[in-house]
DNA sequence: ACAGTAGGTTCCCTCAGGGAACTGATATGG
DNA sequence: CCATATCAGTTCCCTGAGGGAACCTACTGT
C-alpha cells in the first residue's frame, strides 16, 4: 500500500498523514483492538469482525510490513499462526485509548460504554487524559502554538506524493 | 453515510468503531487538521489537501451532521461559508495529538517532527502524554484491564449492523 | 475414508475515490 | 458593459478497492 485510496498519504509532510498512512484503512483500528483485546488469530479475528477474508489478510500484511504487527508461527505441522504486537504496535493502541474516550463520551448516549477500562496502577475505573509530557498539566488542542519543525520544508499541510 | 465502505461501524457495539464512523473515512482527520491550523474554507482546504472536490464536499456535509463541523456563512452576496470547529470537534483534536505523537515518534525519521507544539502552560515544545484521569499516573494500553461496561450486551467485540 | 479446522486465495460485482469540466452567484477592472 | 476572477459546489466518466461466497492446501482426529 502506502496509499490508502489512491492518494499517498505515507509521502506528506505530516505525522498526522503518516500515522493514517499505517492505520487508517477501514478496519485496520480495529483489527488493532481486537489483537490488543487478545484475537491474535486470523479465524478468530475474522469472524469477530465480519470483515471479508480478503480484506483481512491485505490489513494484516500492511501491518506486518509496517512493524506493527508481528506474525509467528505457533505451531508447525500444521501451519498455524497468530498476530502479536510489536513495542512500536503497542504504542499505537494509545490511539485506541483516545478513540474510546472520544467515542465514550459523545455517541454511547443512553446505555453507556460498552467496555470499562480499569488502571492498574490504581486499580479505579477510569479513562485517558491529556497531559503535557513537559510540565503535566492538561494539554489540548486549545492549549498548544503550533510552530514549524526541522522535518518541514516549503508549506505546512501541503507536499503529498510527487 | 454511517457506512464507511459499505459495513456500518457506527452500529457497532463499540466506541472505537462508533468513533471511526465519525472520522475515520480516507481524509476526514485531515479535514479537521485543515479546520483546526484555521484553513476553514472549502478552497484552501482543497488545495491545501490536493482532495477531489466531490469527496471534499461529501466530508465536510457529514462532519457538519455529526456535529462535528459547524458550517458558518461569513457573508451573503456572494454566499460564503467557512467550516468552524463544535465542542464535540475540539475535543476529537485530541486524537490528533496522539497521531502526531506516534507519527513523530515512528515515522519521521531523520528529518524530525515537521510541526512543534508549544504548550500556552508552561510555554515548552512538548508533545502529549496520556495519564489516568483518576489517580494521574501514565496509562497506556498495558497498564489496563478490559471489563464489560453498562452498554454493552451479548459478547464484546461483536455486533455488526444488523 | 471422512469431516473438521486454520489460514488463506480466487472470483465476480458493486460502489467509492480521482480528476477534470461545468455551474451560479457575485465582485472587480478596464 | 463585458471579461475575468473567486468561491463553493455539482456533474461526469473511469478505475480500483471492498463485500461475499466459493475454493484450496495442510494437517488432525475418529
Amino acid at each position: 500500500m502506502g496509499f490508502m485510496q489512491r492518494t499517498d498519504f505515507g509521502a506528506m509532510r505530516c505525522s498526522i498523514a503518516r500515522t493514517l498512512d499505517v492505520i487508517g484503512e477501514p478496519w485496520s483500528p480495529l483489527i488493532l483492538r481486537d489483537v490488543y483485546a487478545g484475537l491474535t488469530r486470523f479465524e478468530a479475528i475474522q469472524q469477530d469482525l465480519g470483515i471479508s477474508r480478503k480484506v483481512l489478510t491485505e490489513r494484516l500484511k500492511w501491518l506486518v510490513e509496517q512493524g506493527v504487527l508481528d506474525r509467528r508461527e505457533y505451531s508447525q505441522r500444521p501451519v498455524r499462526c497468530e498476530y502479536v504486537l510489536t513495542a512500536k504496535g503497542t504504542e499505537l493502541c494509545d490511539l485506541l485509548l483516545v478513540m474510546v474516550r472520544w467515542g465514550d463520551r459523545w455517541t454511547a448516549g443512553e446505555a453507556g460504554p460498552p467496555v470499562l477500562y480499569r488502571h492498574h496502577a490504581c486499580g479505579r475505573i477510569s479513562q485517558v487524559d491529556l497531559r503535557c509530557a513537559t510540565c503535566g498539566e492538561p494539554m489540548h488542542a486549545t492549549d498548544i502554538d503550533l510552530l514549524p519543525g526541522p522535518g518541514q520544508r516549503q508549506g505546512n499541510a501541503r507536499r503529498a506524493a510527487q
